[in-house]
DNA sequence: TTGTATACCTAAAATTCTTATGCATAAATC
DNA sequence: GATTTATGCATAAGAATTTTAGGTATACAA
């Protein structure tokens, strides 16, 4: 499925959330986890990435996979975990809003 | 809030399949249902509107409001009912995929 | 050796949104 | 009476994020 604009983020914080990993992990992570529904295409990924560690919410370095791979890995920093909690309390205010349009108040 | 890119048609087919009704009463249904999360600008809607009429999802003709002002009313056609549903389960699915990334399969 | 998976990256195009602006009428407020 | 607010339409410029498509390189399997 499409991504919606402005998810990404979120998806990629919250993975880097259980240990630092590389960009390729990650995307495979997500659409693993989301039962391969939420497919990151690559041109999507490493752009993300790099705003993201642009503005400070996460923290990149070189180093190895298991498998002895180049990789760049990234670990969320202090103000990446505070912006994970906002982000994901924002999309739950979100879904929240839309299920009141969609289903009405009582659902 | 800002909306997510790609909400936004969903919301004005489901405020449509109600009643048909002009552009600037859905950008007020959906701020209001939504308990003014759900924001649309008015350089959102009107394109929006045009988009779906375009794709034959939606039917326009010009009107008078209760109040007696002109206004260009936009009612659901069958195709526009069919992918209202599409769309209402699309959205249901990118929903529970978000939650297997953000909260895991348990919740 | 050919294909598949891993791993990074970028550019062009598409899409959809925000912001800003314009026009016009009606109702409410000062 | 004049001004503001709300209603109602529309478009253009800019911003943001995505898809599509391409490139590079290594490792492993068929």
């Amino acid at each position: 499925m499409d991504l919606l604009k402005g998810t990404l983020d979120v998806l990629i914080l919250r993975t880097l959330s259980d240990s630092p990993s590389h960009g390729y992990a990650v995307a495979r992570a997500i659409r693993e986890q989301s039962a391969e529904t939420l497919i990151v295409e690559e041109g999507a990924l490493y752009p993300a990435l790099r705003r993201l560690e642009k503005r400070g919410l996460l923290k990149a370095s070189w180093g190895r996979t298991d498998t002895g791979r180049e990789a760049k890995f990234y670990a969320l920093t202090a103000p990446g975990k505070k912006q994970l909690k906002q982000a994901m309390s924002d999309w739950d205010r979100y879904v929240e809003a839309m299920g009141l349009v969609l289903r009405g108040p009582q659902a």
